[in-house]
DNA sequence: CCATCACGTTTACGCTTGTAAACGGTTACA
DNA sequence: TGTAACCGTTTACAAGCGTAAACGTGATGG
C-alpha cells in the first residue's frame, strides 16, 4: 500500500490533510497559502502524485474532489525515521535521540515527557 | 560551502569516508562492498558529485585520488538532521524524540546517557 | 614494443521532484 | 446565450538521483 516514499514538498501537503481531512482542493489551497508560496498548480500537482502513489484518495462531490489520507501519518512518519536513522546514524536510534536532545530546545513539560517515556522503556526491556 | 544536500547512497559513502579517511576510492570500494552491491563505476560517480558538491576533497597520490571529508559528518548530520525534523514532524523536536525513543530498543546504558542528556538540557534552561 | 590493467573522466538513461502553464469541460453570471 | 470563472487533467521541463558502461591515458608485464 504505502510503502511508498513521500517527497518533502509533498509532506507539506499531507500535514495539511492529515491535520483536518476530509478537505477539497481549494481548502489545502488556502490553508498551505499561509506557509509556502506555491501556485496553484503546484499543489494540484502534488494532490494528483499522491494520489498516484496511493497515499491520498479522493471522492467526488460535485465537480470538486474530497480528498482523504488514505496512508496514516504514523506508518508513514516510522517509515520515514526508519530510513532517515538508517541514512544518517547508521540506525544508531540512541545516536539519532543524542543528537536531537543536544540540539533542541526543551521546555520542562517536554523534557519531563521524554523522561516518562525513557522510564517505560527501561521497564520493558 | 555545506549547505548542499547530500543524497541517499552519497550518504552511505560519506559515512566510509567520515569513519577512516583519508581514503583512496579503491579502499572505499572495497569497504562498501561489504555492505552494497554497487558496481565500482557508481561508487566512482559518487566519489565524483560529492567533490562536485564540495563535500568532498582529493589529492593525488600518483595515478589516483585520496579523498578526504571537506565537510565535517557533524554538520551535516545537523543539517539533514534540521531537514527531516522540519518535514516529517513540523519542527517539534520534542514530537520526533519521543517517536524514536518509543519505537527503539534501547540498552540500559543508552538509556542512561539519555537520562544525562535530558538531566543537561534541563539544567541550563 | 604491444597488449592489458588500473584510474579517473565523460556520457548515458530512465525515474523522481519542484514548479507550473495549458487544456478541456462545466457552471454561473451578465 | 455567450463568456468568464473554476475544476480537474495533461503536458512541460530542468535538475537531481541511482546506476553504470564507455573512453582516454598512463603504467606494466611479457
Amino acid at each position: 500500500m504505502a510503502n511508498v516514499s513521500i517527497s518533502d514538498a509533498e509532506w507539506q501537503v499531507m500535514h495539511v490533510i492529515w491535520d483536518a481531512q476530509p478537505l477539497t482542493a481549494q481548502e489545502v489551497v488556502a490553508t498551505l497559502r499561509q506557509s509556502h508560496d506555491w501556485a496553484t498548480a503546484t499543489i494540484k500537482t502534488m494532490l494528483h502524485r499522491l494520489v498516484r502513489k496511493g497515499v491520498l484518495t479522493y471522492s467526488q462531490d460535485g465537480n470538486r474532489y474530497v480528498y482523504r489520507a488514505r496512508a496514516r501519518r504514523a506508518d508513514c512518519v516510522k517509515l520515514a525515521g526508519r530510513s532517515f536513522l538508517q541514512r544518517v546514524f547508521g540506525g544508531e536510534s540512541s545516536e539519532l535521540v543524542a543528537h536531537f536532545l543536544k540540539t533542541s530546545r526543551l521546555s520542562a513539560e517536554e523534557i519531563d515527557r521524554l523522561r516518562n517515556i525513557l522510564d517505560e522503556q527501561e521497564a520493558q526491556s
